[in-house]
DNA sequence: TTATCTGCAAACATTTTGCAGCGAG
DNA sequence: CTCGCTGCAAAATGTTTGCAGATAA
């Protein structure tokens, strides 16, 4: 008895939630859930489109993969590889991306909140340019 | 001869964009296209929605108009106050936004870029939190 | 007059959801 | 066996676009 709520961490197994997993892996820059969707097919794996947005919004969930809205508002995602709070550079061209941390950025925003007033602030920061690797092509 | 192209100035003065640039006036917070056709709708002024989008999407294109995306990727409007470079500490709740400028920051990101080798970057900062009005509400 | 603007409805792109059936544990 | 996961297709969102007719200049 009291087996109590399910765990959230009750995630099955299943070999579409492997595949998924496994682009992740082998991708190292940002990708949208069709990009994924289509790499999947073209590997060979059959998975819905629908399975890979509940997926990866199932990953996101857990903390263990970045997602970052783009100019068009699209969602992409890649591994999180640093844990904590962090933010990227990410490159408009082929989607590679730097973590990087700001501490100082962090104080000026928490200080500019306090001075206004304002509660429970969270900030939402990208940077977008140019990676070393698509100037030269 | 050569009346040249046409100015890219040429905007007509219809009621429509006055109804448009009247309500943007009356309020001082950011709101997404919908309520302001709602907002026109109310006030009897009859507009299309698209031509909501289009009015909006013309006055943000001469910087006259300042623009942030929501959490779910909506965007929302108001009148520009302050010029050049600048983001937005808004409130999550109604809206009411303060304009921020942060050169320490600024020159944190300009460094970042220059040091991972990125060109032509750009960053998006908004930072979202609870006016005073609205915690006391 | 005439180029621009408007309104409508249909097109769009992305993401979410309902539901019957499949499959991991 | 059970309950969560999956696939499909349909729905929901928010925004854009095509086109015929209205309208400012």
């Amino acid at each position: 008895m009291g087996e109590g709520e399910a765990p959230v961490t009750g995630q099955r197994g299943t070999r579409q939630r492997r595949a998924v997993s496994q682009v992740l892996d082998a991708n190292d820059d940002f990708r949208s859930a069709q990009d994924i969707h289509d790499q999947l097919r073209q590997a060979g794996d059959k998975v819905g489109l629908a399975t890979v947005y509940r997926t990866l919004q199932a990953m996101a969930g857990t903390g263990e993969l970045d997602v970052v809205k783009t100019d068009t508002g699209q969602a992409v995602y890649r591994r999180c590889r640093e844990e904590g709070h962090h933010h990227h550079l990410v490159c408009r061209e082929c989607g590679a991306a730097v973590e990087v941390t700001g501490p100082s950025f962090e104080k000026w925003a928490d200080q500019l909140a306090r001075d206004h007033g304002y509660a429970d602030v969270e900030h939402r920061l990208e940077l977008f340019g140019l990676c070393p690797a698509c100037q030269a092509g």
